[in-house]
DNA sequence: CTTGTGTCCTGTAGGC
DNA sequence: TGCCTACAGGACACAA
């Protein structure tokens, strides 16, 4: 959970007095930009929620119940409220750190690739990256040096979108798959985003307010194992690379 | 370098 | 009812 300082309360010491000046995001990290030059950077994970509470007496009964289980961190803001961290499953990850000492445990985020909702993220970039590569394609949109904050969902929603089976080989596709799959990405990704999110699950991710996204709703592939595709097909699933992908044989080749 | 597998952890759903 | 397996938003270490 906190990952550095590898010592909590050195991490909560760090952190203790400090003013969050802005909030960036940088693939699946969410970064809190603190004064004194200084960053929380933090990583939801598979199971993990990150939500605004009141700290204060009255709201606190009628809602901090449920939650104080999953709780794994909170933290204390001035004018009654705190972030408080859930994470079922512990994946999450926290950090904190100053300038130019950026922990070698969050080493994977300089490494990071594009991200396909920005400019330079093209069927170029992709045919750079998968040239020569056998493996199948999705698990290259996992792989977060080439398509960072793409995980399993908008992976397999990107595919379908483009018409392209999640087992085809990365470095076989054609130009012209590449140009669909480099928009198919950039498009689930901002289409997510509208609907704020996905949330399966009652635990999981949801929205700083305990809301949930509704981009599930949106889902054409994911989790529908034998449901029919618009096309009338029915989806299909596979394991690659240890993850459930979901295709439709109709519309995806 | 690439690729595939196992692992961290908790909880739920389904088969028998 | 209870036990067992499979599976779940991610990312790493490691072996071949």
């Amino acid at each position: 959970m906190v990952r550095h300082p590898a010592n909590v309360s050195k991490f909560a010491r760090g952190l203790t007095g400090r003013r969050i000046k802005s909030i960036g995001r940088r693939g699946k990290y969410l970064l809190f930009e603190l004064d004194q030059g200084k960053t929380l950077a933090l990583h939801l994970g598979m199971s993990g929620s990150l939500r605004l509470v009141s700290t204060e007496e009255k709201t606190r009964s009628a809602m901090s119940k449920v939650r104080t289980e999953r709780e794994r961190i909170r933290l204390e803001l001035s004018g009654g409220q705190a972030l408080s961290f859930e994470d079922t499953r512990v994946f999450g990850k926290v950090f904190l750190y100053g300038k130019d000492e950026m922990p070698k445990t969050l080493e994977g985020m300089r490494s990071m690739g594009r991200e396909p909702i920005e400019r330079g993220f093209s069927a170029g970039y992709l045919r750079d990256w998968f040239r020569g590569r056998k493996t199948a394609v999705k698990n290259l949109l996992l792989d977060q040096r080439i398509c960072c904050g793409v995980g399993n969902i908008y992976a397999n929603e990107a595919l379908h979108r483009a018409g392209i089976r999640p087992n085809r080989q990365a470095g076989k596709l054609g130009r012209q798959e590449l140009d669909r799959l480099s928009r198919a990405l950039r498009e689930v990704l901002q289409d997510g985003i509208r609907w704020c999110g996905t949330t399966l699950d009652d635990d999981g991710y949801r929205l700083p307010d305990g809301g949930r996204g509704e981009f599930q709703r949106h889902l054409r592939v994911m989790g529908r194992e034998g449901e029919r595709c618009r096309c009338g097909a029915k989806v299909r699933r596979v394991k690659l690379g240890g993850r459930s992908s979901y295709y439709c044989p109709g519309c995806q080749s």
